[in-house]
DNA sequence: CTGAAAGCGCTTACAG
DNA sequence: CTGAAAGCGCTTACAG
């Protein structure tokens, strides 16, 4: 921020009132000028290199054309995608994406949310919502346009771009049971999130849909949605529910960690275990096995949670509308016939 | 930016003037005022949920406290943990990031900016840079603070963080030698950028430190640091040099894709082709084989920027500087004795 | 220790 | 078609 050139600079060197430069310079305006004054003004401020102060010009018209984008962890590869995708429809409406991440701490979630409406945000993109967050009654109050991504608001305040879970698990039992296991575990992830209960509700209710109730030993519950913590969910479903002939994981990440488990226990897969994910993450198709998994479209996720947000900061559009992406089995080498 | 309460509001409540609260609520003046007053002041600015406008206050003191972040591909595995590491180290001092993805275009680098900079970020941080890249002058001239990651700028203008090439390289290069190979390729990256060319200059040095010298038809320069450009570069190199028993990829992007080349041609790494990769992106690990490569540590990288970039912005470092990290070469599967 | 005033750089009703 | 004025919400020399 240092000395650049001004409105007034320019009035000066044109000879008109700072005013007629502000009309000249939008686009919006111009026409109202005489053709002549308003390109002359344009001129004189390409030759100066002038740029305007967007933060003068927020203050002003109140709009601040930056969105602030909240992320859990931005290395897990679920994310890239989401704002690239973000990034890319916010850019094509001149906003800007301010990208704060936040981790999993709801204190330290609050803290980074505060920084971003102190700045102005026209309006926030949550991909951190747990069921029922109380950060969302925050935002909800103090009126920020909000969109939730990823991860659904269970109680319907706010609109989302979620994943239709119950067909993602569906598309992942009907390949297990078409190539013939009965016997399927699964590994969910933490219930506070919608991800999480979304996808072992939709699991259970794949199974009943072939005529098969899975034992209460079927389910281990991941800590997080994170590689370590499906190892740990993996050995433990191993152990007690050894009949099993195949596994579907809540996501890929989870999905790894159960190859880590396999390989601990001398298992292989698909020969003694197979193995489907969810979220067709980048490069799981070189893994080894390379992982049969449920496709999320994450860069179409994020165009449209941005699609919803500037809707919704226009006035054009109200809260509570639930955008669900339909996703697709990709099927590799993780999958096979049991023994 | 709806209607928020304001230090006049404040001021009113507590029946002072708008600067005592202005005073009250600044760590740095409060102690100027007396005790009761500033307590009094802080309670009402709680009490009415205050958020200070940011943007005013910038405007005011011609700081944004915000920094921009340009990178090529946010969906390259090698950026989300640089990110991380900048997001970290700026949110230490209540900086934030504009992130904005701008691809490989200058034409529309450029453009993206000019908005960072119509936003008043204070600094820039480049992950686009090419060798002699003349975005750099333009950002020069505009005398923003700027720090180029992962690439550097070859003509020294600007303070850079990044790995030592010629080391990985060596690391790479005598981990070959020593498992007994003689012919070994490298799949280089594009010339224009710091990386492209400072690892095939590494990699000849380090051959030539074994009195090996590498014929021309060892050396495959791939378009892009991309899986498909690899593939591409490795089916030629392949075809053309076919008595290699290992190749060093320039970086485990190219890895991949020769992993792919090898398989279409129905070799087998490591049997027929030792491979040796560079970064160690997340989940090499996982891939088939394992992937040995040459580890950088990109947090770090992020989290070193960020530092340089922040001394730059408050004047307590001049431009120019170059950090320079240390790789270490992580072995695994893809690399053993030749046949 | 606190107040009153000025000003950061824009935009936009209001005149003429 | 253009100008003059006011104001967005802060901060900070300058008084007293």
């Amino acid at each position: 921020m240092t000395d650049r050139f001004t409105v007034q600079d320019i009035a000066k060197k044109a000879g008109v009132h700072s005013s007629t430069v502000s009309r000249a310079l939008n686009p919006a305006t111009r026409h109202r000028l005489t053709e002549e004054v308003a390109s002359r003004i344009i001129a004189i401020a390409d030759e100066l290199g002038y740029v305007p102060n967007g933060l003068a010009a927020s203050l002003r018209t109140r709009r601040s054309e930056t969105i602030g984008v909240v992320l859990p962890d931005i290395t897990n590869p679920v994310f890239p995608p989401i704002l690239q995708g973000l990034e890319e429809a916010l850019a094509a409406d001149r906003y800007v994406a301010m990208v704060a991440n936040a981790g999993a701490d709801p204190e330290r979630q609050r803290l980074v949310i505060e920084r971003l409406l102190a700045r102005q945000v026209d309006g926030l993109v949550l991909a951190t919502a747990t069921r029922h967050d109380p950060i969302i009654d925050h935002c909800l109050k103090a009126k920020v346009p909000l969109v939730v991504v990823n991860r659904g608001d269970v109680d319907h305040r706010v609109s989302s771009v979620i994943s239709d879970d119950a067909r993602g698990m569906r598309l992942a039992v009907d390949h297990l049971v078409e190539l013939g296991h009965l016997r399927i575990g699964h590994i969910a992830g933490p219930q506070n999130l919608s991800t999480g209960t979304g996808r072992l509700q939709g699991f259970t209710s794949a199974m009943n849909g072939h005529g098969l109730e899975p034992p209460t030993e079927a389910i281990s519950i991941a800590t997080a949605f994170m590689r370590e913590a499906g190892r740990a969910a993996a050995l433990a479903l191993l152990d007690r529910y050894s009949e099993l002939t195949a596994v579907v994981a809540a996501n890929d990440l989870l999905a790894l960690g159960l190859y880590d488990a396999l390989r601990e226990r001398g298992l292989s897969c698909p020969g003694d275990v197979s193995v489907v994910g969810h979220n067709d993450m980048p490069f799981v198709d070189m893994v080894s096995p390379p992982l049969t998994t449920v496709r999320i479209r994450h860069r179409e996720m994020g165009v449209q949670a941005a699609r919803l947000l500037l809707q919704l900061v226009r006035g054009q559009a109200q809260g509570g509308v639930d955008v669900v992406l339909k996703p697709d089995l990709v099927v590799r080498e993780s999958s096979s016939r049991p023994r």
